[in-house]
DNA sequence: GTTGGCACTCGAGTCTACCGAGTGCCAGAC
DNA sequence: GTCTGGCACTCGGTAGACTCGAGTGCCAAC
């Protein structure tokens, strides 16, 4: 890595960034030299800004105009912050919410999603646990029409899964009660992922029944079956003044699965924040993402929270937010 | 209602309600003098337009520019509209969804969302029957953690409600099961909004979980649970060019009652289309949406489905899609 | 009642000039 | 050497002048 700066670089460096994610505007050499921590007068630090820019942390967007951050120069921002504290406001707003969040999961999630946008003001994103390390607390299939039946499992973290199956031919309701039972004894205590083929019990049409529903069973609790719950999108319409932009981001926060995947990526990378081209989503190349898992602890499996922005999104401001919700998220996961 | 129009009047509303909303710019009176149907001179043309605004059927946004429709003149102009049948591209597509969409209702009106707004560009609300009309198939109570369980209710339209209780003290599996059990046995079959007080059984925790559990189970099944799936709501930034318009659109959509309770009010007036002021929220006071009913038929309640665009939509595109989606939907529910 | 003609209006686009924030570079000071 | 003040230069944005053209209202004539 080149990124080796000298002290002042990385002051100045900084000051611009900090400027830039306040005004929007270019920010030139007189507004940096103005700055305690850059002693220096404006000529000395337009060299500098010069040889920023050179080294790729700063574009002018024309000839005599001020410096814009590039995504490295954001990267070299936000690598370098230390966690400031939430104000105490917001402490306040989460431990409110908390206190009096209660319910049903999906609920809770949707919630946070909508508390994360109002802290950031930019979008939020809230990704259910995956339901592959939960395990089967209840299983049963009820009759819905003559040739329609449902199977429904209750799942060790609260959440509910269903599948309707299609029957070939009316099976009577009594069979389907046995059916309830023979699934219970030998699903239910199991990781919900790992469906077993169930042991012969002489009857084919109960066998039969028995094969379709843990199909579908693994079917819906299988991955790739997160629930996302996004919060505070028609903010993204404020963040960027090109409609286009809006419309192109709000088309990818609409695909789900964009969504979990890039959140997923950036956590497999080992990263809490992409910025524009670090993730590789083109429609989302001017935005940046700020994301930590949560939940985990009790094998139920992670969860992840994530916020998106512009990439001169406040950072400071969400990577606390971040951090302290999916805390709070754990521990309210861990009591159950 | 001061609305009787003569022919030529109508015709030439009607010709600058279509050129503007094809053309989003003002119309001239020369615009219209030129079509077959408005066999006179732009002048008498313009006579007449002067008229209309009068009346209040156009505006001029300033002197010396074409005239732009009012609410009222869209009402005029929806209100005449024989319905046009569906280009067959489109019903095309529709026959090929609706012979794929298989499985859980819930999935089927998302996709029936976003098929929708496919079809008109425009965003589109599916609103899922209310729970209240529909009866109960099977109730059961499942532990989650020693002091939490969850009540878990299948309705005859195939959704699942829950919810979970809180209990005070520590109770054993086998009285979960007593309480499926006394549950079952009094809930299953009657309809879901009503919720009677159980007889005694001379079992106190029984009698009192047993009153938890039917209390939770009004609140989750009575009115004001309708499901909300929105769709292409990303279209809407294109639909509008202030990016002030957009967010406040996107802003009221986010919020789920407000666009139950747009959507059944238009419905309770009697009508299929609000325009504009027509409807009082005032964020979507650009916007116009067109509304139908589903389902019913078969005693599970009705559902509601729209197309939300901005007032210059394309009305009898909107009008065509919504019609056959919603009759499909019929069909579909009434198979089960 | 309808029409062609005409004077008028006013937004949109083009061109110009100007201002000012910002730059790069250089010579001199520390 | 490094920093700084000075200076010439660049260039986007704003404001004013001008033109163009689509559109209007009104009136006299058919």
């Amino acid at each position: 890595m080149d990124s080796e700066l000298d002290d002042r670089k990385a002051a100045i460096l900084r000051a611009v960034v900090e400027e830039y994610i306040e005004t929007a505007q270019p920010v030139g050499s007189g507004h940096v030299a103005g700055r305690p921590d850059v002693p220096v007068s404006s000529a000395t630090v337009r060299n500098e800004l010069a040889a920023l820019e050179k080294e790729g942390f700063l574009v002018q967007p024309h000839t005599s105009a001020g410096r814009i951050p590039t995504d490295k120069g954001y990267r070299f921002f936000v690598d370098r912050l230390q966690a400031g504290p939430l104000d105490p406001a917001a402490r306040q707003q989460v431990r409110e919410f908390f206190a009096k969040a209660h319910g049903e999961l999906e609920q809770m999630l949707q919630d946070t999603s909508r508390l994360l946008s109002q802290m950031t003001s930019y979008a939020a994103v809230v990704v259910s646990p995956p339901t592959e390390a939960a395990s089967l607390r209840s299983v049963q299939v009820v009759s819905l029409a003559p040739k329609l039946a449902l199977v429904v499992a209750v799942l060790s973290n609260g959440s509910v899964v269903k599948h309707s199956l299609e029957l070939a031919e009316e099976v009577a309701p009594e069979q389907l009660g046995a059916l309830s039972a023979h699934l219970s004894a030998h699903l239910v205590g199991r990781v919900a992922l790992d469906m077993p083929v169930l042991p012969a019990t002489g009857d084919e049409l109960l066998d039969r029944l028995a094969g379709l529903a843990t199909h579908a069973l693994s079917d819906t609790t299988g991955p790739d079956h997160e629930q996302v719950f996004l919060g505070g999108a028609s903010r993204m319409a404020s963040a960027f003044d090109a409609v286009d932009t809006v419309r192109s981001v709000l088309g990818a926060l609409e695909q789900q699965y964009v969504v979990v995947s890039l959140l997923r990526d950036v956590l497999d990378r080992g990263l809490s924040v992409a910025i524009g081209h670090e993730h590789g989503l083109l429609p989302l190349a001017e935005c940046a993402v700020v994301v930590a898992p949560y939940g985990g602890a009790g094998g139920d499996g992670q969860g992840t929270i994530g916020v998106l922005g512009p990439t001169r999104m406040n950072y400071p401001q969400a990577l606390a937010a971040v951090a302290v919700v999916s805390q709070r998220l754990d521990r309210r996961l861990e009591e159950g």
